[in-house]
DNA sequence: CGGACTGTTGAGACCCCTCAACCTAAGTGG
DNA sequence: CCACTTAGGTTGAGGGGTCTCAACAGTCCG
């Protein structure tokens, strides 16, 4: 099966760095294939934790629901990142919902495989625990940036990380690779897509942004970027 | 060295479950005792990761700065519990830093030699990697609270949750293991120390709790709780 | 063409932060 | 043992950033 997965995007994949040809064999071996539509879940929040994915190709937000019916937006996942793996080994529930964005595929594994695979070849392991490191230190920052900043930071760090996971650069500005909405943002910004709305206009007016139908085309990288780091450069415009 | 260690204290380390006899003395064999004393460092915010930790006993507070001064405690670590893991692997360096509280003794190993007894005893990354998972969940509850619930709510869970970790049931009520002051609590929930005093100080005039120097004792779990849920009780008190 | 979805904008309220003053308890040193 | 210092805590007044509610506009789609 693995004749049909070119090198080229196997090597983008994070997980497997370092592992041997053997190695990479094997764990293709007992993975399974599975397109991806649209619409459709990965897992749903609250479920047992029966199946370890990674991400070929296509788009997937994983959200949180509160009990009160509001949704957080945990993060979204592109080509090549891995998902589920908190409920990994631990055997518990997925912590939220994984929803296809955009089509693709995914290479599925279940829970006693992977645990098996990770035994077999620790660097999978040791591979899995750096990349959960990294998403584990990116909601601690998430965490200190809720506590602490404004909304309007808050916005701009997050447009500008989503442009960084999947820009592309146009002739009119450097555009998000995938649609999202106010109600999105806010999501992921812990707020409400009015605040955004009105956050967004504002860029607008100023020039640093052009907006769309579940579009955003960032203008003018360097002053979001005042926006979302300390230097309040505040130079009274208009 | 293991013979310093009792078998009550080991059997209580999650890091080291399911590991069989020689590979539990294998990777103490390569440890290091560390006293720690309060007012110490174990690492700092930013530094290279060159080591890993677990704590045996004391208290130790991993804590955020931000550029603008202030601060946000990441988590309260106990006896029993792993620290340093997000840098472990990747080579990068420590989100946070981790401040002893209470004096105790922590076992030390540095980056390769973590690296090294991952790879020979599997059991272990596995376990590292489930720990690490039970963190990410519980940062990612966090954000969701932090964007989506009141503070009341945040620091009625906030108390409960030190008081789950090392409360004792004293005759007045269940008592915090530890010091914690009201600029603890705030850092934890994201707010103003004003308004943990004055959110305290109403529970204290409805009986929830009890009120000292860098002390909290839960009267009315119950309540509290009530609090902390969706349960809006709102008896009309008073 | 009508409905559903996404986005904009205004008005009002309120939660919470900020600043300031003051209080109490715990150390400290003479 | 008492003045002094320091750290932790309380409380009040005021202002402002965001949320909430509501109405309306633009766009996509059957």
């Amino acid at each position: 099966m693995n004749d049909r997965l070119s090198n080229e995007v196997l090597s983008r994949i994070a997980l497997f760095r370092g592992l041997s040809d053997a190695e990479l064999a094997e764990v293709l071996d007992a993975a399974q294939v599975r397109p991806i539509a649209p619409g459709e879940s990965l897992f749903e929040q609250d479920a047992d934790a029966t199946a370890f994915f990674v991400l070929l190709t296509g788009r997937v937000k994983v959200a949180q629901l509160t009990p009160e019916g509001q949704q957080v937006v945990v993060r979204f996942v592109g080509p090549g990142e891995m998902l589920g793996c908190v409920a990994l080994v631990s055997g518990s529930t997925y912590p939220g919902t994984a929803e296809v964005s955009q089509a693709g595929r995914v290479l599925v594994w279940d829970g006693p495989t992977t645990e098996q695979l990770m035994k077999r070849a620790p660097r999978l392991a040791l591979n899995a625990l750096a990349i959960q490191g990294r998403h584990l230190r990116e909601m601690q920052n998430r965490c200190r940036e809720l506590a602490t900043e404004r909304v309007e930071r808050r916005v701009a760090r997050a447009v500008l990380r989503l442009a960084g996971q999947a820009g592309r650069q146009l002739a009119d500005g450097l555009h998000i690779g995938f649609p999202i909405s106010r109600q999105d943002l806010a999501e992921i910004t812990g707020t409400t897509l009015y605040t955004v709305s009105r956050t967004l206009t504002g860029w607008e007016r100023r020039g640093l942004v052009a907006l769309g139908r579940e579009e955003v085309v960032i203008c003018d990288a360097v002053a979001l970027q005042a926006i979302a780091e300390d230097l309040e450069v505040t130079l009274a415009a208009t």
